[in-house]
DNA sequence: TCAAGTTGTCCAGCTATCTAGACAACTCGA
DNA sequence: TCGAGTTGTCTAGATAGCTGGACAACTTGA
């Protein structure tokens, strides 16, 4: 592979308003993340790095240095630099498959309430999909983390008066399939789910622990009732870096007699 | 909203490895995809936003014309600035769903084959997925775009010796379930998608007229024979400012009887 | 025990980026 | 027609980030 692209080749930085750094330490976690080096794996000396990328040492080490920030690498003086163990979280969307399903298969998972708020003017967008036509809209804010890295950040949005005490169920159990349950929904099902991707905000990026322009998986999904009523609007930001969206394709027996 | 999360304080850059210039510009992106400002809006003037923001106008100046260089904005000397026209793409992942209803849906888009070839040893992924068992693999390379402006980059892998010509009958037709249908193959169906995202490589960005550092959405694709012969293995990267996955939940009726 | 290999730390100089200000060119409504 | 408002262009200076080099600290294998 020689080379490499060569985009950071003058001195200093690129034209790009990205540091070089930071560009070469996206391409070192596309490396990671894409498998081509194993967890555990050394990584090429830093002086081969920086002559692979034609950039000083220096710059090499504040790439490294920004990747071990996000523990996907660790350093150690006098032996080398290592891929750490990273798994890439699989989240499954379907229409009846939930986050703690992907959370739950994992170890060290979890997911709790960072806030709730009644809503008596939700957006536009919420109204309208909710069909709340004027009803307050119950907002809950959500994290979820594995191995005690973020993973996600969940805005979601319900009628306040269909679900009573749906908070206060849901900081017991880390579930809203659960915390529904107990509030007197037993089933509902995902009725479309959109995907985009994008920049973190300043925000997300501290929410997330990540360096400003991180990139965020947003999903926007609208679940209902068996009977088509609107129940959940929600909004999910996933850490690009450490989630993988599997969308399943289960309809496949649905073709066959149309 | 005041002052905005003030990140960009200090004089020259911060130090996140982005300029200033192009938080900013990646702020401005998400208000207006995100549908905060419409089309044909007039943004603030550039006055306003460096007020705004705490810079100096001439480093709003360098993000507006970054968005003006993607054709997301128009400025106007002595009038202002304008949201341009920008319409995101929804392409919806199904089952039986294909790129070429997603651009057919909209007036001037293409899709073109930019390269093919027969490669003797394809990578273990493609081998294995496509259970090529040691016979050759076929890669198509294909682009599409709506007016004008690049929409994704396509990698296709099949069985070399399963689909003969193909490359031939996509040139004519620019629809891969044309291509296939012209070599013999009349259905097939959407095994398996996964969903990721990540910035661009240099590559990728200059490919679909992106700075450095843009965000592609990345979906990995099966398709299958009806029989369940794998045909396809398709790896995309959608210009995620441009573009909107949306995830089909066509299963309802699956799961009563179950 | 030693030497080669590797990461950690420091410093000086260069340069791109951001700041600051001024003025020109143009639009649009009064 | 005029003037306020807005974008386009230019110049100059300050600073943080990148480069380049040297050396210390530590690990590993011979």
């Amino acid at each position: 592979m020689g080379r490499v692209p060569k985009v950071m080749t003058a001195q200093s930085r690129s034209p790009s308003g990205y540091a070089t750094w930071r560009l070469i330490a996206e391409e070192l976690r596309r490396e990671i993340v894409g498998g081509a080096r194993a967890p555990g794996a050394k990584l090429p000396p830093e002086a081969e790095l920086a002559e692979r990328f034609g950039v000083h040492r220096n710059t090499v080490r504040q790439a490294v240095s920004a990747l071990a920030a996000e523990h996907l690498v660790v350093s150690r003086r006098g032996s080398g630099t290592y891929v750490a163990e990273h798994t890439v979280l699989v989240h499954r969307i379907g229409a009846r498959t939930r986050l703690s399903d992907s959370l739950g298969s994992r170890g060290d998972a979890s997911r709790r309430l960072l806030a709730s708020a009644v809503e008596p003017e939700p957006p536009a967008e919420v109204t309208e999909r909710l069909s709340l036509g004027g009803g307050a809209g119950l907002r809950l804010e959500t994290a979820s983390s594995v191995d005690g890295l973020p993973i996600s950040r969940g805005t979601h949005w319900f009628a306040a008066d269909r679900v009573p005490g749906l908070a206060e169920r849901f900081s017991d159990t880390g579930s809203i399939t659960a915390a529904l349950r107990a509030v007197g929904i037993d089933d509902y099902v995902r009725a479309a789910t959109t995907v985009g991707a994008r920049h973190a905000t300043v925000a997300e990026a501290a929410d997330l622990s990540l360096t400003a322009g991180s990139v965020v998986l947003v999903t926007r999904s609208l679940d209902t009732l068996m009977d088509g009523t609107p129940l959940q609007l929600g909004i999910t930001r996933f850490v690009a870096a450490r989630v993988e969206l599997d969308v399943g394709h289960p309809d496949l027996e649905l073709d066959g007699p149309a």
